[in-house]
DNA sequence: AACATAAATCTGCCATGGTAGATACAGGTA
DNA sequence: TACCTGTATCTACCATGGCAGATTTATGTT
């Protein structure tokens, strides 16, 4: 995937660090985080914190008001669906380039995120449940070998959507409906049956939107920004 | 678009500005751009650079090698091909979603561009034009509604694309075969017409690609990093 | 002359300081 | 009590310094 990485900057590792934080519910959604209370945390200086907020920001996960401060981001309800939407539309893209141009690719990646989730779900480790399902659409993406669809996926859509995905794995446990969905989009990869594992993505998105929607309703919105 | 923008920071000032240097030539591709001199350049200092340069680097038109330094893209023949996929992927989609939620808009957004384009061409101008163009594409993805797919097209797809426009924007004397294929698509568009729509899409950016690849034919290869 | 090696320089990366702007709070007035 | 205002504090933003890694150049050996 990455060519070069090993010498890894603390930049991407604190970017990494707090996306994570994000993404398993350490940093509640809609709180302002502060740069000093970040680095003083991290035992690091000011200016790697920064810099990973800003990429933060391009992926969605925070929102920077200049001169106030940053915040978590809490995403409403169109700005899920429009992510819904975006999605449905890249991976079945990719999933017709991926199966024509390196199935092997796919399937590979496929076969290894489902044993991930099987394992997280028998630790009953929802955050790592998560991970693993980004990681299974991230191969359909990545298989395409198109880079432009898989930076855009991997940076805007997938840390946004593993936010969502944690969101209510905690309180919904029906991860076998997700699996099954899975399980039957690999099997359509591995009959090279196209048309059924777009209907399928397409069914699984709109799956997840509904959860969303339901696990809204009786929850509390927190403030989004301190002003409108 | 932005609902709030006059106190624009000088990191988004100076990544204006060197996006604006890259797409107009002034900084040659696959050049070696230091955080100093542009600094010194615009007499400020290296942390808005540098930020700005990460952003950039988000964009795709330059590429930060870690303790090595940062590179103006050079956009090879994959990138340019895998662009137009996304592109076409993505305007595929928002002509749907336009034309099923805000058809009146959709089409006065393209009605408007093609008038640019018209008096562009009577104008002779070839940068009214591509700016036109761009409006016109731009119109079919916002009239979509869904901010995320816009954002995405705006601030990854389009940039690049710029970039690659500019590349030959001085040889294509063909306007007229674009201009009739954008109003191929008004009519499609106007008649309700998706199938159609989609198809006049996928043929007008392949033509674009095509461009691209005759006038890199007859172009010498700057060098892309100092590693491969 | 060709190559290997080592010193010097260049450059990005992280740490820290100063400043301006925004928020919060306290005190005073209607 | 409610509202306005002035002050204090907080925080992001930009400037600058020190350091480490990488590239280039110079030098000595074969």
């Amino acid at each position: 995937m990455k060519p070069i990485s090993p010498p890894q900057s603390l930049m991407e590792l604190t970017a990494d660090r707090i996306r994570e934080a994000i993404i398993v519910g350490e940093l509640q959604l809609g709180s302002k985080v502060s740069e000093q209370r970040l680095a003083d945390a991290l035992s690091i200086s000011r200016s790697p914190v920064r810099e990973a907020l800003a990429l933060l920001q391009i992926e969605g996960l925070v929102r920077i008001f200049p001169k106030r401060g940053t915040f978590v981001f809490t995403p409403d309800e169109k700005t899920v669906l429009d992510l819904c939407d975006h999605r449905v539309c890249l991976e079945s893209a990719c999933l017709q380039m991926a199966l024509d141009r390196a199935p092997d690719t796919l399937l590979g990646g496929m076969r290894q995120a489902m044993e991930d989730m099987h394992k997280a779900i028998r630790a009953k480790d929802a955050a790592a449940y998560a991970l693993a399902d980004m990681r299974f659409h991230r191969a359909i993406v990545t298989s395409s070998g198109n880079l432009s669809m898989a930076r855009v996926y991997g940076s805007t859509i997938g840390p946004l959507m593993a936010l969502r995905t944690h969101l209510f794995t905690e309180m919904h446990a029906d991860n076998q409906i997700s699996m099954d969905q899975h399980a039957a989009l690999l099997a359509a990869c591995e009959a090279g049956d196209i048309q059924q594992g777009q209907a399928i993505i397409e069914r699984h998105v709109r799956m997840l939107a509904d959860h969303y929607r339901r696990s809204r309703e009786s929850a509390v919105q927190p403030p989004q920004s301190p002003v409108t």
